[in-house]
RNA sequence: GGCUCGUUGGUCAAGCGGUCAAGACGCCGCCCUCUCACGGCGGAAACAGGGGUUCGAUUCCCCUACGAGCUGCCA
């Protein structure tokens, strides 16, 4: 049995789509999980697409995932380059190409666009279809040679037979049958003398030895063509595993436009990358058991490709949002605080005790911008509504509350120690001499000291970080606001 | 329009002829509690529709509906 090579093979077009990234995953994780080989190649034959710097993109993804690769560009496996514009540059695909041509499965095709344009075209939902007429397969060999000779530019085409049927296996939805009259002639080299995607996927994966070939599952109608191609050059064709789209909320292909499309989208929401990686693993794919929670190690031992998905999956946020929670509470707290502290930094001037409020913020966030909002009270009291005071379950009414603040004022003027422990004794000293219940006098307290209907901490916790000056301040003004309720 | 694929709760999904149709997110309720959160417990919520095949269909086949993808000198 040879052994599993994949490949992800992404074009240089800007940031990594989580589709991609999916993709590359589960390329990734097919061959790791048999022991084989995980190949990175660039595809950059779209001169008009490609983006500066879309490759570094690309690398640094791949790394900060730990999609690590056997081989590519930077890594040498002898199956190089890897690159396709290089590949290009060996006169690889022109040399199959011409290999097809004399084998009758394609020809050159010397139409321009005036030509093209005159072809019936039928619109479709704005979308404007055309087949080509296969116009230039009539051409006699003298023919074609003088074109050449002149220098006229010329595209080579796919020669596809307007009867019969072509069939292919895929390894999750089976056999594939279709009419060859559906096909029609593709593009195989462009006028610009660069492989279309088409074919040069087909070149390389064959010469580059792969042997699992994983890609979305947009490519699925058209792989009747590439598996006419093998059969024209007389290749094995890989195993084909075609993934099911990832969609939005709306179930349609995940765009630019959902705002969280790409993993450096999700990265400057705040999202950790293990979580997003976690996340993505299971659109599409679920385990034996119920495990939600993996790491990429037991990804790789757990990763069965035959339990891929075939219907499409939508990409739910909320979930995402969820398991980054998960990720958050399982980290330790040093990990945790390091990640944390710029986002309370961002929201505090106030000299206090970060590390404590890291911990009070752990079990509330799901994502790190979360924090500041939560935090934000300590540095200046929030202006409030003194109907804030009144809540049911506490019993607590505007003069209960305005009774409670004035009756400890004296006694938290009088206390020095200002610790979390000391000031909940002496709140509850309060309570039993008052016998009612502790959110009966909590309540007002934390009111007034945090004007917030809910706090990541209790009343004293919060008037420790604040410190006895600024927990007097903020006592004061509730009572001055209770007043003149 | 044609072709291809898909269809289990709002979402991710298990199921692969006989189940009271798992689990997770979200939602709701209760408990815990110095508010919220965490944690614990519980609840509502699904096999698109119609025909077959079968003793028996969520599971197999066909049709319809709906959805998506493709139909580029883009990948």
């Amino acid at each position: 049995m040879t052994k599993i090579r994949t490949r992800f093979a992404p074009s240089p077009t800007g940031r990594m789509h989580v589709g991609n990234l999916r993709s590359a995953l589960y390329e990734f994780l097919i061959a790791k999980h048999a022991g084989g080989e995980f190949m990175l190649r660039i595809e950059d034959t779209d001169q008009e697409r490609f983006v500066e710097g879309a490759v570094d993109i690309i690398y640094r993804t791949m790394e900060k995932t730990g999609l690590i690769h056997d081989e590519g560009p930077d890594k040498d496996g002898g199956f190089g380059p890897y690159v396709q514009s290089e590949r290009m540059k060996t006169g690889i695909y022109m040399k199959y190409a011409q290999e097809l041509v004399e084998k009758g499965e394609a020809y050159y095709c010397f139409c321009d666009k005036e030509r093209l344009s005159e072809l019936k075209s039928e619109v479709v939902e704005g979308k404007e279809i055309t087949v080509y007429d296969k116009h230039c397969l009539s051409l006699s060999k003298e023919e074609v040679d003088a074109n050449l000779a002149a220098g006229k530019p010329f595209v080579i085409r796919q020669n596809i037979p307007n009867e019969g049927k072509t069939t292919f296996h895929d390894e999750l939805y089976g056999d594939i049958t279709v009419d060859n009259a559906e096909l029609d002639d593709m593009i195989l080299i462009k006028s610009d003398g660069y492989p279309t995607y088409n074919f040069a996927n087909v070149v390389d994966d064959h010469t580059m030895n792969i042997t699992h070939v994983v890609r979305g599952n947009e490519y699925l109608s058209s792989s009747p063509k590439y598996q006419r191609l093998y059969d024209a050059f007389g290749w094995e064709s890989p195993v084909y595993i075609h993934l099911p789209l990832i969609t939005d909320e709306n179930h349609k292909k995940l765009s630019k436009r959902s705002g969280h499309s790409s993993f450096e989208d999700l990265l400057e929401q705040g999202f950790l990358t293990e979580a997003i990686v976690n996340f993505i693993a299971l659109l599409g794919w679920s385990p034996e058991d119920n495990t939600e929670i993996f790491t990429l190690d037991e990804l790789i031992a757990n990763f069965d490709y035959k339990r891929i998905s075939k219907s499409p999956a939508v990409f739910d946020y909320t979930k995402l949002k969820w398991m980054n929670g998960e990720y958050i509470k399982a980290m330790d707290d040093d990990k945790f605080y390091e990640m944390a502290e710029p986002y309370i930094k961002k929201s505090l001037s106030r000299e206090m005790d970060l590390k404590k409020i890291a911990s009070m913020v752990k079990t509330r966030i799901e994502v790190f911008p979360d924090i500041c909002e939560l935090v934000d009270f300590l540095e200046e009291l929030p202006t409030y509504d003194t109907a804030m005071y009144e809540h049911k379950k506490m019993k607590t009414t505007k003069d209960s509350s305005l009774k409670v603040l004035q009756e400890l004022l004296p006694k938290l003027e009088a206390q020095d120690d200002y610790s979390n422990d000391a000031l909940y004794q002496l709140l509850l000293a309060y309570v039993e001499e008052k016998g009612c219940k502790n959110g009966y006098v909590m309540w007002p307290v934390r009111t007034a000291v945090s004007g917030k209907q809910m706090t990541p901490a209790g009343a004293t916790e919060i008037m420790e970080l604040l410190g006895k000056e600024e927990s007097l301040i903020r006592i004061k003004k509730g009572i001055e606001l209770l007043k003149n309720a």
